[in-house]
DNA sequence: GATAAATTGCAATTGACTTGCAAAAAAATA
DNA sequence: TATTTTTTTGCAAGTCAATTGCAATTTATC
């Protein structure tokens, strides 16, 4: 139920573990982002990494090309919360269509909770359990068409 | 159910009308681009938008404020279908929580299709319909939280 | 350790979207 | 309708997330 996503805390030896099963080097710059990812409690922007790491530290292009590899080797997901860029979280390794979770973010104060798991019906519990009202949602789906299958 | 959203063809006096009831002016761009959303099968972008009124009739920072101010008003609907912009729909008038729509993008070609309501227990049977495999949604929620309300 | 392959920093670039300003058009007033 | 006030428009410049080319550095492979 609980996923890698947020506040798991994994150490130095299995962010680097996590590279290398995914045929990904292990640089500095890529284990100090799986790392931040796995501490935070929240999805976080590539500008926040970049702060996180420190601007002399690395150069956000690098953070770029880092979180588009991780994308790709299916180790993060991509998140749009309604802001103006992307936010990034660790996916678990069985996180698939029938497990994974969504978030709410404040529409006020940007202030960002994950919910438990997808199951819409039971949204709306956990919206007043965390005290969130004026809900809205977003939701879209993509696919592969008749054409392209 | 079925919206304003598309393929509607409002006249351009409903166009005008439109704008008036909103307290926007009634203006040759704004009058345009109303049409073209009514006409139009799928949510367009703004430099869809701008093709097809033509880059000679208009500037594409009109089209960008128009489309803001129709959003502010909420006449239209701002929709991220996992493209690096936005489109825009025409929103019914009763277009609320409990009734809209969302849609489905190929990941592939690209084409998008209009669900036809929001029960997310029916879509799985819209997509066999609709010949979408394979599907991904996105989904994601907005709301105020408890230290702002 | 030597060599090949991938990653990095830096600087330049793209593309969506915004903004200031003066001219033009629309709305409000008379 | 004529005049005044308000809003919109075009144009040009700017912002900011995200991408890219290239040479230097680091990591992986042998
Ligand atoms: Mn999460
Ligand atoms: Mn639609
Ligand atoms: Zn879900
Ligand atoms: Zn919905």
């Amino acid at each position: 139920m609980k996923t890698k996503c947020c506040d798991t805390h994994i150490s130095e030896e299995e962010a680097q573990n996590l590279l290398s099963e995914n045929g990904i080097s292990r640089t500095k710059i890529k284990t100090s982002i799986l790392l931040l990812l796995s501490k935070s409690k929240k999805p976080l922007s590539a500008s926040e990494i970049y702060q996180k790491i420190g601007p002399k530290n690395c150069d956000i292009s690098s953070i770029w090309r880092t979180l588009k590899k991780f994308h790709e080797k299916g180790i993060t997901r991509e998140l749009n919360l309604g802001e103006d860029f992307f936010r990034y979280e660790l996916k678990d390794s069985h996180d698939e269509q029938d497990h994974h979770h969504h978030h709410v973010r404040c529409r006020d104060c940007g202030d960002i909770k994950q919910l438990e798991e997808c199951d819409l019906s039971a949204f709306d519990k956990m919206f007043s359990k965390l005290g969130f009202k004026k809900m809205e949602h977003y939701l879209e789906f993509t696919g592969i068409c008749s054409k392209c299958s």
